[in-house]
DNA sequence: TTGCAAAGTTAGGTAAACCTAATATAATTA
DNA sequence: TAATTATATTAGGTTTACCTAACTTTGCAA
C-alpha cells in the first residue's frame, strides 16, 4: 500500500548529498568514493543505493554506474543548499573558524526545516547587505563575542 | 572494558531532558509522564530509563521513584539551554512563529555544538542589547524578510 | 482488606544503519 | 587472454529505538 516515507532519513540524505557533490566535482559517483566520502564501509553503501534507487532518486544497477535522477537532483540540490547556508552562517556570521562551521553544518543540516533555512539564509543576506551600506553587523558582533568570552566561560 | 559512548544520543537527550522539564514544573517524573511529553509508548521509556541509570544520570529502580543524579541534572541542564537558546533565536532573531521555533529548537537540539551555541546565545544577547541602544537589528531584520518573501518563493 | 484499575515492566518483534568476512564481478596489466 | 587486483555485493551479525500484547506491581476505594 505504498508506505514509503516521503522525508529521507538523516543517512540517506548524506549519501544522496554524497553523490551529489562527487558528481559535480568529477565524474561519476562510485561506490568506493562515496564510502570514503562518509567514512563508512563499502557493504553499507549498497543498501543506500538500494533504498535511493528505490525511491527512484538514483539511477543504479548493480555493478554499475551511479547517477542522479531528476528527482534526486533536486532533492540533492536541496539538501546542498541548506547545507551550504548553514556552513555560510555559521561562519560569515557567527564567526566560527571554516572547519568548525563546515563540520556543524554537516551536523545540523538534517535538523532544520525549509521554514528556518529560507530565514537564516535571508538573515545572512540582509547582514551582507547591510554591511555593504557601512552597518558591520557581522564585524560588531564578532568584536563583541570576543569580548565576552573573556568573561564567560560556558 | 567500559565501552560507554560519553555523548548522549540524541533519543536518550530526549529523555533525559523530558525528566528535567516534568521535575520543575511539578513533581515527580513518572514513566507515564515521560511516554505522553515524548508521544512514546510507556514500554519504550523503561529501556532508556534503565540506559540513563546505567550511565549514572538518574535514580531509578523498578516501580520506583524517577530522579536526576546530580551528574543528570549538570547534562540536563546544558540540553534545556541549549533548547532555550535555539527556541530564543529562531522566534525572537529570525522571527519565526513561537510554536514552530520551539519545534524546529527540538529538532536542532541534539545537532548543535557547545560552541555555536554559545556563538548562537551571544549573537542574541547582542541583538537584544543592540536594540537597547536604539540600533533594531531584529526588527529591520524581519521588515527585509517580509519584502523578500514577496519575491522569492524558496 | 480485598479487589480492581492504573502504572510499569517483560517478552518478543520490526526497521534502520551500521559492521566484518566471504564471495562475485569488473578492470588492468603482464 | 589469463591472472591478478580493485571494486561491489551478499550473508550474517550488532545496536538502537521503537512497537504491541501480556503480565506484574502498586495504590486507592468500596
Amino acid at each position: 500500500m505504498n508506505t514509503r516515507p516521503k522525508q529521507l532519513s538523516a543517512s540517506l540524505e548524506d549519501y544522496l548529498e554524497a553523490i551529489y557533490v562527487l558528481s559535480q566535482s568529477g565524474k561519476v559517483a562510485r561506490s568506493k568514493d562515496i564510502a570514503e566520502h562518509l567514512h563508512v564501509a563499502r557493504a553499507s553503501v549498497t543498501g543506500a543505493l538500494r533504498a535511493l534507487s528505490e525511491k527512484q532518486l538514483i539511477h543504479y544497477k548493480p555493478y554499475g554506474y551511479i547517477t542522479l535522477t531528476e528527482k534526486g537532483a533536486g532533492v540533492a540540490g536541496k539538501i546542498a543548499r541548506r547545507h551550504k547556508t548553514l556552513g555560510f552562517f555559521f561562519c560569515d556570521v557567527l564567526g566560527t573558524d571554516p572547519k568548525t562551521a563546515q563540520q556543524a553544518a554537516c551536523l545540523a543540516e538534517h535538523a532544520i526545516s525549509p521554514e528556518i533555512t529560507a530565514r537564516l539564509t535571508a538573515l545572512s543576506e540582509f547582514i551582507t547587505e547591510q554591511n555593504a551600506v557601512g552597518r558591520s553587523i557581522a564585524d560588531d558582533f564578532r568584536e563583541y563575542y570576543a569580548t565576552v568570552l573573556h568573561k564567560n566561560k560556558q
